[in-house]
DNA sequence: TTCAATGCAAACCCTTTGCACGGTA
DNA sequence: TACCGTGCAAAGGGTTTGCATTGAA
């Protein structure tokens, strides 16, 4: 989901052995992720590691886990800890560029919050997680937290099925 | 929730002195409960300790977790355990008598499963959980799931709110 | 009498935290 | 340079499990 294919700015057909020096230039010219901003925003510092784990957020498609999320950035770098995966999800749930889901009393999983609010479906077999929306749904759901004398500050719907065949 | 009241046969104006031994034969003379019977149809062995936490389940009203269970429980009768508590809510969680819910990450909380099904509210300065039931969302729920795909195996829709002034 | 169920404590899994060191601003 | 963020390992909270013993059937 979304692009973030490469706005790093290399002089195309450079020679495979300037690879090192190129990658340690694309970290100066790339230009800041709307997340990036958002962190900076935050007031807090853009680490190595927080550079990292932005990046595998945002080329994750599949809602991975803080586990899942360590080891591809490990992969990247190696001197990205687990305890920093966890912390650094904090500051951005915080800031509100990531969502936090918690299926099933499973471990959280994580995707970023830059498309609209949707709900999930979660495939029983295989863990897959569908997203889906229903404006009838969410407005019936603000309808009945009014009726019982509440605001809703957030809610969860999730479908737990079997593929049909 | 439910009237389980007594069925206990017991003469009465009993006189106090003979509270223990009444206690005693309340065991032998009472009907089963539902739940009783469910455990007895999942062919597992009826013991003390279970019979405690079946009573202690059906009497709550307020979806309490497995450690306040246990606390329930060992009041009634130190000898049960926060393992046995735990063992015993997997056999009926299995046999289907109770429900177990995962609110947001938190310990799970349990609940009978002799009403129909209903969806959560959950007061976020308290903690309390308010039942709701919505035929409209439960039917759109489904056919979300059928244009996905897939059969519903179960769902959950929890509400997080506070409450209006 | 048999073998499922128990209590206890240790183990598990996910997540958070204390501390001394390291790197961003 | 200041001090926030880090790695590491230990601690935390909820839940499960191995094992010898107990007790329901």
């Amino acid at each position: 989901m979304q692009m973030r294919t490469n706005c790093i700015k290399v002089k195309p057909l450079a020679p495979a052995s300037h690879l090192a020096k190129i990658a340690f230039m694309s970290e100066i010219v790339r230009k800041p992720t709307p997340m990036e901003n958002a962190l900076r925003d935050e007031g807090v510092r853009l680490t190595r590691q927080r550079r990292v784990l932005l990046q595998v957020l945002a080329d994750a498609d599949d809602h991975p886990d803080a586990n899942e999320l360590h080891r591809r950035a490990h992969s990247i770098d190696p001197k990205v800890s687990l305890a920093t995966v966890y912390r650094t999800l904090s500051v951005l749930e915080g800031a509100g560029v990531i969502d936090r889901h918690a299926f099933e009393g499973k471990p959280a999983r994580f995707e970023t919050a830059d498309r609209p609010h949707h709900d999930h479906l979660i495939d029983l077999e295989t863990g897959d997680v569908v997203e889906f929306r229903s404006e009838k749904i969410e407005r019936l759901q603000a309808e009945i937290a009014a009726e019982l004398g509440y605001d809703i500050v957030h809610h969860r719907l999730e479908l737990y099925g079997r593929r049909k065949r």
